[in-house]
DNA sequence: GTCTATAACTCGATAGAC
DNA sequence: GTCTATCGAGTTATAGAC
C-alpha cells in the first residue's frame, strides 16, 4: 500500500461498492463491472486491489460477520438466565443487521450453494454447543418458570423472528407500504418487541 | 407434442430437475448444463422443449406460487376471525411450502433481483388489501381481546415463523443436528405450534 | 496507481446430422 | 426427439503503456 491516503481510499471505495453490489444480486449476479461502477474506477482497478472476484467476496464476509458469531458462542454457553439470553441475542442480532443490512441475504446465498463448508467457515471449524441452552429450557420447564415447548422450536421461533424481517424488507415495504424510515423504525422497535413477544408466550 | 408417453416424460424430468437447481442456486446462479445433467440429457433438448432459460424459470414460477397467492389474498379479506386468520394462514403456507419446499429461496431471491416488477408479477399486478386485517387486530386490541401491538409487528411475526424455518433448512438441520425425517416432523409441528405460540402471546 | 485493450473463459443458444 | 459441434455474448482476468 504505497498509495497516498487523501480522500475515502480507492481501496475502501471498493469495498463499500462492493458489499452493496454482492447483496443486492448475491454472488453469482453481481459483476465486476458494477462493482467498478459503484466505485468510480474500471475493472482492471479491481484486480489490481483485491485479486479476484472470489477473493474480494472473502473478505467482505469475513470483515462483516468475524465480529459477531464469536459473540453469539459466548452467549449460549453462558451463565446467564434463559430470558437474558434471548434478549441479548436478539438485540445483538438486530442490531448488527440494522449496521449490515446485507448480511443475513449474503449468509443465506451462500449457505444454500454449500452448506456444510459455508457452516464450517462461518464459525471457523467450531460449531457453537446448544446442549447448554437446549438443557436450560428444559430445566425452565420442569421447573414450571414457562409453558412446555420443545427447545428445537423455540430456537427456531427466536432466530426467525429475528433474521426473517431483513430478507423480507422488499416485501414487507412493498405489502404494508413503508418508506426506509419507517422499515427502520420498526425494525428498531423489534430489539425489545421480539423478546417480549416470545416471553409472553412461553412464561406462565 | 408427438412424443410416445413411456416413462416419465423428458419434460417432466427437466422440470424437476430445473426446479432442483434453480433453488440451489438461484436465477443467476444456475446453469443450463446442470439441469441437464440432473434431467439425463443434453442442453440442446432444453432449448428444444423450453425456448429459453427465462422461460424454463417462468413456468416453474407460475406452476409452483400461482394456485397459493389467490388463496392467501381470499383468506386476509375474508370474514373469519383473527384468530381463524392466523391458523389458516399458517397451516396454509407451511403445508403450501412442505410439498414445494424450493419457494421460499426461490420467491426471496427474484424478490432481491428486482423488487417492484417481482412483487407484480407475484400478484398479477394487484396487492393484497391489508387493510380489513389492520384494522380487525385493532379492533380486538379495543375490545380487549388480545394486547396492544402493531400490527405491522403482529405480520411480520406471523410470517417470519412460517417463512424462516424454510428458508434456514440447511443451517437448522447442521446446528441442531436434525435429519431430513426430523427436520420435516418439527416443521409438521409447527401447523400448530405457530399459531398457538402467537395465540399464546397476544391474548389477555 | 490508473488506464486501455484484449486474452481466456463461461454459458445460453442454434445449426444441422441422424 | 435426441445428439454433437459450434457460435456469439458477456465476464473475469491480465498485459502493458502512461
Amino acid at each position: 500500500m504505497v498509495k497516498k491516503e487523501k480522500d475515502a481510499s480507492t481501496e475502501q471505495r471498493i469495498l463499500d461498492a462492493a458489499k452493496q453490489v454482492f447483496v443486492s444480486k448475491g454472488m453469482a449476479g453481481a459483476r465486476m463491472q458494477d462493482i467498478a461502477d459503484g466505485a468510480g474506477i474500471n475493472k482492471a482497478m479491481l484486480h489490481y486491489y483485491f485479486r479476484s472476484k472470489e477473493q474480494l467476496f472473502e473478505i467482505i464476509f469475513r470483515d462483516s460477520i468475524g465480529r459477531f458469531v464469536p459473540k453469539v458462542k459466548a452467549l449460549i454457553t453462558s451463565e446467564l438466565s434463559l430470558y437474558e439470553k434471548i434478549e441479548q441475542f436478539c438485540d445483538g442480532y438486530i442490531s448488527m443487521a440494522l449496521e449490515n443490512p446485507y448480511i443475513p441475504m449474503f449468509v443465506l446465498n451462500e449457505l444454500h450453494k454449500q452448506p456444510d463448508a459455508f457452516v464450517r467457515k462461518m464459525f471457523n471449524n467450531e460449531l457453537p454447543d446448544l446442549s447448554k441452552l437446549v438443557q436450560q429450557i428444559d430445566e425452565e420447564i420442569k421447573k414450571g418458570n414457562i409453558k412446555p415447548i420443545s427447545p428445537v422450536q423455540l430456537i427456531m421461533n427466536m432466530m426467525s423472528l429475528c433474521v426473517f424481517p431483513f430478507l423480507a424488507k422488499p416485501i414487507f415495504s412493498i405489502l404494508m407500504g413503508l418508506d426506509e424510515l419507517q422499515f427502520r423504525n420498526s425494525i428498531e422497535q423489534r430489539k425489545k418487541a421480539v423478546p417480549q413477544f416470545i416471553m409472553d408466550s412461553i412464561k406462565r
